[in-house]
DNA sequence: CTGAAAGCGCTAACAC
DNA sequence: GTGTTAGCGCTTTCAG
């Protein structure tokens, strides 16, 4: 819309130009009304207001985008919006970003590695005064690639000490205190799922959720034994349930169960309901990520909250920082967010989200 | 970023200028090489097309919006992400989008009527040349309400006979079928969750799928029996296990039930196991969306595709063709998708979806 | 406190 | 095929 073609009387968009003149004042008054400056007296400001209701006016994002430089958006690009973790992650962005007036443009890279290396090489992100980046694809090799002539924030485990802030979970931590979690209902063979080899496509999560798990353990006094290190190069419900069934058929009893999402758990319990293996009782299983379908399951899910929610807001506001930042920069940030254990029923708890119907 | 200051040689943005100063063209030249103009002599292209990556050059989609009167981006205006079924949707346009090299920006409207109140009533829609609109309050009511003045497409059933285009489910059809699908496997006695009584916000599915329901049943002659129909305000799952809960306190047998989406289904499925009813056995279940998490329950479900996908590609369409379009606006469209049923465990189908590991 | 005027980077007429 | 130029609607000095 807006450019319009000349001949007739068309509707076309109101600006800054129409509301001056209907209210009779220059268009820099309204401007200064339109952006909230102090410095207007109030009877102007309630002749201008009415000005701008009357007519509809709506400021041209593009024509403040190119004259002031930001434009209002930013740009939250992760791997795939069907896996709920990220579906969650987006809600809360959005939210925390519509709260301080920014609009966010959602990119999914699927699994495309060249997607996201177009997304963090580029000079500026396109249209966008800063960038939220989640990466599936890219690891600790393609460091280098990054760009740093934009404001961006780094989210999730990937990649670490990029030139920018970056937002992460407390993964071994959290892995530990998952661990310890079995432990403290009294399991002491606690098999793991979702470990990764490495390859190409790297989960970097894997690694650090392993540490935390090993540790555990040790510290606990208790041996690792590798055989009940179960891998996962798809952290997904297929590959839960699979692998739960390779480690029962090495026949090496376990009575706790670790998955390093909760897609992974999900789809373990289901296999475990399949085989006749009962949970808690048998088996205690804890999951990460805490996703809403968690407390859905049978039984429910018991899970680590990595701190999605706060992982939301702190990444908008370190941007948001970033997009305003003059003069030099900072050095980049890393912050940790907290993490707590939600337990239910798959190790024992009847959780207090069973008690009433809460949302959906 | 891009307006910088004055002083030293900060990295500002690469300008159409300073490529055509490069190459040693006139800008306009290098705006046809940009904007992939033919009359434009190979080798002109190549020089051009080399100052371009040398310098880094991304086009200002402020300046270019301000002046084209287009920004590239759509606007997608769902209630909620955190609802399976608003995900996918949200990926499935990201995707349609993506490939006619637009991009998506995502909003929430959340339960608050006055926020989709506020996106269909605008002059336009901010920053982007059109929208996507999917009501999650406004039912026909609000009807007077819509806007006309921008490119939007209406999405789902909560408004039909708006001003713009509308691409919707066949809700009534689709719920007949599924109540077919029922009726075939031998089952006589029908129950069905999530009817709606109405009141302030309606869920207007409910009553084309009520429709749905008992046109199946009278076709096959069958009574409908008004107990045997649970109303359920909230579509989510624990209204899904509640309903269930209640329709078999009433101890009016059935044998097969309609659950009015995936997460009542599922919602349903969890506590007809917790109660001991054998699904499909005793009651076979059917659900409406076909979301990724009917695929691995226990049993999986089967559910109506109501088209999820050809929605979004249809809806994009629409909504692109509107964009361009000039001159006289042709009268408004209306586009329903069409329907399949997706046969699994739940109506005692082996899905071919659970035969091997597919993605996620 | 308000007005006048410049110009952000680009596209689209229109020359050449 | 390529160059010149006007101006999209806004913010931002700078005067008054």
């Amino acid at each position: 819309m807006a450019a319009a073609p000349d001949g007739e009387g068309e509707p076309v968009s109101v600006t800054l130009q129409d509301v001056a003149q209907l209210a009779g004042v220059s268009i820099k008054t309204v401007s200064n009304v339109v952006n909230d400056f102090p410095r207007v007296r109030p009877e102007t400001r309630r002749r201008v207001q009415w000005a701008i209701d009357e007519l509809g006016y709506l400021p041209n994002l593009s024509a403040r985008g190119l004259r002031s430089g930001r434009t209002g958006i930013i740009e939250l690009s992760l791997p795939d919006l069907r896996q709920h973790y990220f579906a969650e992650l987006a809600d809360d962005v959005i939210r925390t970003a519509e709260k301080r007036g920014l609009s966010v443009l959602v990119r999914q890279t699927g699994g495309d590695r060249q997607h996201e290396i177009d997304v963090v090489t580029r000079q500026r992100p396109h249209l966008a005064d800063g960038l939220l980046f989640s990466p599936g694809q890219l690891g600790p090799k393609d460091q280098d690639l990054l760009s740093d002539a934009f404001p961006w924030v780094l989210l999730g485990e990937q990649i670490f000490d990029g030139p920018v802030d970056h937002v992460t979970m407390r993964n071994a931590s959290a892995a530990k205190a998952a661990v310890q979690h079995l432990l403290d209902l009294g399991r002491r063979s606690i098999a793991v799922i979702g470990a990764h080899s490495g390859g190409q496509s790297e989960i970097r999560a894997a690694h650090l959720r392993v540490a935390g798990y090993r540790s555990a353990l040790e510290e606990a006094g208790l041996q690792v034994n590798p055989a009940l290190t179960q891998s996962a190069t798809q952290w997904g419900y297929w590959a839960g349930a699979e692998a739960v069934k390779s480690l029962l058929q090495l026949k090496v009893p376990f009575d706790g169960l670790f998955c390093f999402n909760d897609a992974l758990a999900l789809g373990a319990l289901r296999e475990l309901a399949a085989l006749g293996v009962r949970v808690p009782d048998d088996i205690a299983v804890i999951g990460f990520d805490n996703i809403d379908d968690g407390r859905f399951s049978v039984p429910s899910l018991t899970s680590v909250d990595g701190g999605r929610a706060e992982i939301a807001e702190v990444a908008v506001s370190l941007l948001v920082e970033r997009m305003h930042e003059s003069g030099i920069r900072q050095p980049p940030r890393l912050v940790e967010t907290a993490f707590r254990i939600v337990a239910r029923e798959s190790t024992g708890f009847a959780g207090e989200d069973l008690a009433g119907p809460p949302s959906s």
